[in-house]
DNA sequence: ATTATATCCTGATCGC
DNA sequence: TGCGATCAGGATATAA
């Protein structure tokens, strides 16, 4: 579900209200994400909240990493209060929090109010470090992102240039979503070898990576169907979606049908015209 | 060493 | 109304 737009959002939010609070106490109900003990995190410090990659991570004093990974369906929903909120009492949902109790797979008891990690697919992952740990990719929305890096990292390969973007282990948090609408922006077609991209090509998917990762952050991501940000809210990009979930409707460029087609067993979208 | 395919899950939607 | 097939912001283990 969340692609770094989402993730970026949330992480944001959630240090906002999370940062220098206690964790009290933790319920993790689905066996699945019972990959530590519970006791390792009880009655720790939060330090902050950051995105890593497609991941949030809460960090924790004595050097406790939390890696929580969203993946299709997951949502990380808070609610203040200092009274103690559980699943079953969250029937009684107020305000816009749009929380599905029966896909509550864990719950965080902080001093201040309760952090929830719903999904309904339950692909979504917990992991506990021990250190600090940095993925050997780059991160789009850093300075490292450059066109020469991008240069380095599409060279020689043969794999199709939109099934590119979506691999986590060179440039990190592009996924279905904004793959599509990124090479629409670059007007470069989806079935080009990421490799074969000639200069002014790349010139073109690296500016235009940056535009829309940047615009979606600035309007607190895509809602297709499932995403919402740590208040239960949707994001705003989807307004401005140019080719995604948009098959056979007219190209807002050039007025031609938006084809879909698949890749990888995943769904792209993209104009024939202004892709070459 | 890369690259396709199958798999993990639940729920919504569509065609018959 | 029911039923099966298909699809969904992801990533990985396995096969080719």
């Amino acid at each position: 579900m969340p692609e770094l737009p989402e993730v970026e959002t949330i992480a944001r939010q959630l240090s906002l209200v999370l940062k220098k609070q206690k964790l009290v106490d933790l319920t993790i109900h689905d066996s699945k994400l019972r990959v530590f003990s519970s006791e390792t995190l009880r009655n720790k410090q939060l330090l902050q909240v950051k995105r890593s990659g497609k991941e949030v991570l809460l960090v924790f004093a004595d050097d406790l990493y939390l890696r929580i990974h969203l993946r299709m369906t997951g949502r990380l929903v808070w609610i203040a209060g200092r009274k103690r909120i559980d699943s079953s009492s969250i029937l009684l949902r107020k305000g816009s929090t749009d929380l599905r109790p029966k896909s509550i797979r864990a719950e965080f008891f902080f001093n201040n109010g309760t952090l929830f990690f719903e999904d309904v697919r339950r692909f979504g992952t917990f992991k506990l470090d021990f250190e600090s740990i940095q993925g050997n990719w780059i991160d789009p929305t850093t300075e490292q992102f450059t066109v020469e890096v991008l240069t380095k990292l599409v060279e020689n390969s043969k794999q199709q240039i939109k099934t590119w973007l979506l691999r986590q282990d060179k440039l990190v948090g592009i996924g279905n979503i904004y793959a599509s609408e990124i090479l629409f922006r670059s007007g470069v077609h989806p079935h080009r070898s990421a490799g074969s991209l000639k200069k002014e090509e790349i010139k073109n998917v690296h500016s235009a990576t940056k535009y829309i990762l940047h615009k979606a952050i600035k309007l607190n991501g895509t809602t297709f169907s499932d995403y919402r940000d740590s208040e239960g809210e949707t994001g705003a990009f989807q307004k401005f979606l140019a080719v995604y979930n948009r098959e056979d409707e007219k190209c807002r460029r050039c007025k031609n049908k938006v084809i879909c087609i698949r890749q990888g067993q995943r769904s792209t979208y993209f104009c024939a015209r202004c892709q070459e």
